[in-house]
DNA sequence: AATAACAGATTACACCTGTAATCATAATTT
DNA sequence: AAATTATGATTACAGGTGTAATCTGTTATT
């Protein structure tokens, strides 16, 4: 798996916004949010291509990024990973461990809910 | 929140197995998993010291160590801080990506079906 | 044409991490 | 008593990370 830090994970986030992009618009998105400074978004930048999260075509001086990847695609094996080692690969504990310290609202209850419906649907 | 490593959280976690507990029973309790040195686990220590999760007496020589927290309530924060990255918060989706990508199974369900039902109960 | 502005590339630098080795000291063994 | 062993403390060192500044070359402006 690409392991990204903390802060290659918000650019690419705000890459996935809606791409491909150059530089400067991803600049742009994460100025209403960050406090960086556009060296540091560059540098970031840099650093998503060599871990190969990053693709990107040449349009004169500038860059294109696109994403080598997809949002969920990442954020579930991320996901798979943080399961793994905090709750032995199971998902329920988590889960049951936000609902014991009454993080869970009742939407999130109907969002599970609903996705539970799916499931079974799913297996017929 | 403390900010632990990968490393440090499992030294953590031999911890929690049961504690308080000294350097050499840690050492002893990792080495089936892992295959780190005996003063790779001690540095570790120290750093989990000094970033506050650990305290410890002494005895005589040696060190008795106790977990400065409990480990649902350390899974807890951290999972907040997974769902937030990731997920705006909201924990349905990433239960979703599971379900998408077939990584549930039915116990899996089972499992939340019954965190639901506590938490419908709890409710009233 | 000279200069300023902007693109990406390279360099910087302190702190964190993984992974120990060495040091100082006290206890145990010979 | 001397040597070995075991404990924690200190030091090491390369690679990752946050956070840019500087360099180099191109385009736009004066």
């Amino acid at each position: 798996m690409i392991e990204l830090s903390k802060a290659e994970f918000e650019v690419l986030d705000a890459l996935w916004v809606n791409y491909p992009a150059t530089a400067s618009q991803i600049i742009e998105r994460l100025s209403d949010e960050k406090q960086w400074h556009e060296k540091t978004i560059k540098t970031l930048l840099g650093r998503l291509v060599k871990k190969g999260a990053l693709s990107f075509e040449k349009d004169g001086r500038q860059y294109i990024y696109t994403p080598c990847m997809e949002r969920a695609e990442y954020t579930l094996k991320e996901s798979q990973n943080f399961i793994e080692r905090f709750f032995s690969g199971r998902i329920a504990p988590l889960v049951s461990g936000f609902a014991k310290s009454e993080q869970l609202s009742q939407q999130d209850i109907n969002e599970l809910k609903k996705v539970i419906d799916e499931w079974e649907k799913q297996q017929k």
